[in-house]
DNA sequence: TGCGCTATCAGGTTTTCCCCGATTGTAACC
DNA sequence: GGTTACAATCGGGGAAAACCTGATAGCGCA
């Protein structure tokens, strides 16, 4: 049902535009994921691949290898998952990303892009979904996973407001701590605020996500990346 | 050695058929990462991979695919990510189960074990790995990952209390009410006992885990399995 | 200039947490 | 057959936290 998206007319039908090969920069912690993917890239024409396995490779690994497309594993999307992603564009503003999450999800895929990503798949695409993105993003254009509703996707995009800042800095602030498992009153002082206004906080977060136990919003903090399962 | 072999209504079209070849079921979730895994596989000689995306799928294809080895992608590893593994077991003790996982620890390794996984590996392994845990469990042999320790795995294996009985059913039970967001009287309403008990436990759970908040809880929940992040 | 939103705080009520305790049953151990 | 260990159940009472209903000050913006 969902047919493609900018590009829909272009299918890469024909095999050839770009004369030199496309240096695809592959970052994922998985070593095992990590080959798979490479020997699905390396089926691609005109494909050349490196691997990284965490930030600092990653970076380190733009400026040697200097490629045209980073395929970024992001797990767990969300805020903290995306912070590789801003730096990557920020100090490398011509290499094109393209996130490969695990949700197919609108709200995420949305914060990947307004973090500047040039693509978004999801791993429950298929095979041929990955060429499709790589040789898009390598034209310059942009690529949705298919899975992804481009309505909800560009009401998103036009409304700033609608989720990004579903809860202020503040609450993101507080919310990370709740989450973290600090009680109320070290938050508060923490914070150096009134235990009634980090009170305060918390009941508005929890209006806000339509969430109304510690444990959701714990669960939600995670789902955002927020913090991090260990630790 | 545990060899099962095909009697009946297995695959009728094959003609060439190398007579030892090794058939994998590859059960993951995910698209992509079935894709780039079966890659691999397909690098290793004589073995025929066939996927499943789920729980049924896995199941139906055992039946219909007669699988030597099946590769299980757990994601969270813990009680109930290994449900599946567990009916498997039950269901067709002939096939042997590889365990993929995400994390490198031996506790989720060793419960793995218990359920019946005939060999663990990480996502983080090389991919040769993956070769030399398919043909380990294909000689009738155990596999273990290198980065598990030997050591630790078989103190786990020799003591059974070390911790599968870090905590009662009943606080599992608990538990995983609290990791869901119910509030003690619900909890308590629920399991028709009174409020007072349920506290007892949930003290005697913190206890126990060293965890001295609730979201800490619901983290450890997490990781074991017993409530998942969406819901 | 008023409207909406954010961040801050308080009083008062309900609920939970936490420390003390207890009883019953069961299984193991010597 | 007594003792020991532990699981599961419950209670009192005070401290703490959560929850509800307010309020105020600042800030941007139309």
């Amino acid at each position: 049902m969902p047919k493609p998206y900018p590009s829909a007319g272009a299918r890469p039908v024909k095999t050839k535009q770009a004369p030199r090969s496309i240096r695809v920069l592959l970052s994922d912690q998985h070593a095992l994921v990590r080959a798979g993917i490479r020997a699905l890239l390396e089926r691609i024409e005109k494909v050349e691949v490196a691997e990284a396995a965490d930030s600092q490779q990653t970076l380190a690994s733009i400026s040697e290898f200097n490629p045209h497309i980073v395929l970024l594993d992001v797990p767990v999307p969300g805020l903290s998952g995306l912070d590789l992603l801003k730096e990557i564009v920020e100090k490398f503003p011509l290499v094109r990303v393209i996130v490969l999450t695990q949700h197919e999800n609108e709200e995420q895929a949305v914060q990947a892009l307004r973090s500047g990503a040039a693509g978004v798949i999801t791993t429950s695409a298929a095979s041929t979904e990955l060429e499709l993105a790589i040789k898009a993003v390598a034209r310059g254009e942009n690529y949705l996973a298919a899975e992804l509703s481009r309505q909800a996707i560009l009401k998103y995009l036009k409304d700033p407001r609608a989720f990004l800042s579903e809860l202020t800095a503040r609450q993101y602030e507080v919310l990370k701590m709740i989450a973290e498992g600090h009680a109320t009153k070290e938050i508060a002082r923490r914070l150096e605020i009134s235990v009634k206004t980090v009170e305060t906080h918390r009941a508005q977060i929890m209006e806000r996500l339509d969430i109304h136990d510690i444990a959701g919003l714990v669960r939600y903090a995670l789902r955002m990346g927020l913090v991090k399962l260990d630790k």
